[in-house]
DNA sequence: CAACGTTGTTTCAACGTTGTAAACAGTGGC
DNA sequence: GCCACTGTTTACAACGTTGAAACAACGTTG
């Protein structure tokens, strides 16, 4: 065990109240004091021991993000920059994966972590905003990623609807007419896709476009494989496609290249989400780039306010913004 | 704040130590007092405070991971088997980036997290040996992916060198005379890297074919595209590639296709790590599929033993297995 | 020169938990 | 009726920290 305040106080023969000033920075120490004490702490390589400081005080200086799966790119680019935005308050950040399974969040928003989070940062996709506003734990919690509409925490996100819309805009703008939304899910309650899936009708509904829509049950490359085959199979295939995120985007790429079409020629491809891996496939992928270190930040920024205020004020919801990037898969070369 | 002990004890009329033997599951309580104890706890919803639980045991229940950095496939597949392994034992995780600097490794081991972790799980690029070897924080650590010969630590990784010899050899295996070696780093102090290169080396050598090596800054796919275009650059351009991961290898693809080469046909290509994006590409990438599950369990398990154990005990070094993946990238269709 | 404010330092108590040791009640043996 | 024993419960202290309050020494002010 390394060394307390005491052995720090009997070294330099001051009280360990002294000592506490020093290292907390408390103003009216004199200078011969803070010298002696100073000597002693670095001699014993003193450590505050935050067990201790955070049972005084209440807090932990942890917070928990809690999201579906780390190894699903755009989940781990967005804990990069969580992490570092926590870094600056001096935050520590412990990872909960969810599988998105509604059990998983329940439990996590019942506080199951006991009183070793100060706040979490959740990515919901089973949850409901009935449960969230039913909820009895006062922990702190900002939603990220997410649009409950007037739900009962604070949330952050991109505009779910208008991107998606937007995306979609940009496949009949290149003349096709065959759109397919690739990502529709049955048993999400508060998922994006919901969301994405509007603003895919949205856009189709005011060109008079048909809808053709393929489902999933989750958001990974094999389901976004076997989905496109399944839109191959059909009596009239689709001419593009929106992906509602870049990994069934990416999954889908492979089912058509294999299949031995051309990439955007004869079906033109889009995303959602600007992960790393679209920005070097074959063809390059577009995509919607949801700016992740602005989401990242405001999110901590949020749940700081709402650790420091406490539950009083009413829930705020604040927009993160993004770009459309137009690459190979529906511009060509 | 939720309830204390002290609340419980007051409500079902006993003492504090005695609702504590009942949390705790302590033997010799009669079945009386256990029920009131039980009822006043559920209907306080009593959750027991951590900060004092850890102050008073010196245990926080909390372990790091410290990794280059999570957005990197690789790390963020790990990091998810790490989170459940260390879930079984109830232990919280939290990430911290190094960004395989130096600093950030020093700062890790130096324990500058206070005394927040039990332990550290640490994938070491910088930092060398003898640095290891001079540490003077005890905080138990475990070396992950890595292989620091005869180190002052615990470590866990697959065998880098034989890896790296045996697909090497596969590529020799394919008839091919021009292998290359894509990702050799020049201020790694124990990074695989070196190892990787041995690896290959051997296999070249046990051929009596000529080396090429191509040397990257970091192992991302913007670093493999371009130095896939030197390589294609230069006067006898490879007809086989080994590159030390799957991220520098999907980065060389991109360069490879979008000079219009086949593969496998013109230049055969290969990595190491097995992520998922390589599984989906198109053509879909040969590599070394370490057991990642299994690296993490034994890299819980090691620290546990070493948090348990104290520092006395020499370290051990425990081996991981692997498996090659033979796909289009070498094989064809 | 007495009352007062400022600066520097200390004492005390408390955060919520659990290990130690001791108190207490009941049982059976002698 | 005393002792030893088992099982159940409790009082106390301690983990390391910091806020509140007290105190001492000093210079300023009326």
């Amino acid at each position: 065990m390394g060394a307390s305040l005491r052995d720090i106080a009997r070294l330099a023969g001051v009280s360990v109240k002294t000592v506490s000033n020093v290292v907390n920075g408390y103003a009216h120490v004199s200078p011969a004091t803070r010298a002696k004490v100073e000597e002693a702490l670095s001699r014993l390589d003193y450590r505050p021991n935050l067990s201790a400081r955070n049972l005084r005080q209440g807090r932990t200086g942890v917070i928990a993000l809690a999201l579906p799966e780390l190894d699903s790119p755009y989940f781990a680019e967005l804990s990069r920059f969580v992490i570092d935005a926590a870094a600056e308050l001096r935050w520590l950040v412990v990872i909960e994966q969810t599988d998105g399974s509604l059990d998983r969040e329940r439990r996590i928003l019942d506080g199951v972590r006991d009183h070793r989070v100060d706040g979490v940062i959740l990515s919901p996709i089973a949850i409901g905003a009935d449960e969230l506003a039913a909820r009895t734990d006062d922990t702190a919690l900002v939603l990220l990623g997410e649009r409950i509409h007037d739900g009962p925490a604070d949330h952050v996100a991109i505009d779910n609807v208008r991107a998606a819309r937007d995306i979609t805009e940009h496949l009949i703008g290149l003349g096709r007419t065959r759109v397919a939304a690739l990502g529709a899910e049955d048993n999400a309650a508060s998922g994006t896709a919901p969301l994405r899936l509007a603003g895919y009708r949205e856009a189709m509904a005011a060109h008079g476009l048909p809808e053709t829509v393929a489902k999933v049950e989750r958001y990974r490359r094999g389901q976004g494989a076997a989905a496109m085959a399944e839109l191959l199979a059909r009596p009239e295939p689709p001419d593009a496609v929106f992906c509602f995120n870049d990994l069934l985007a990416l999954g889908a790429m492979r089912t058509i290249l294999a299949a031995g079409l051309r990439i955007p020629e004869d079906i033109a491809l889009a995303g959602l989400d600007d992960i790393e891996d679209g920005r070097f496939s074959t063809p390059t992928l577009t995509t919607v780039a949801p700016d992740k270190a602005q989401l990242a930040r405001i999110a901590v920024d949020l749940l700081k306010q709402r650790i420091d205020g406490g539950p009083g004020s009413l829930p705020r919801e604040v927009g993160a913004s993004y770009r459309l990037m137009i690459r190979e898969s529906t511009a060509g070369r």
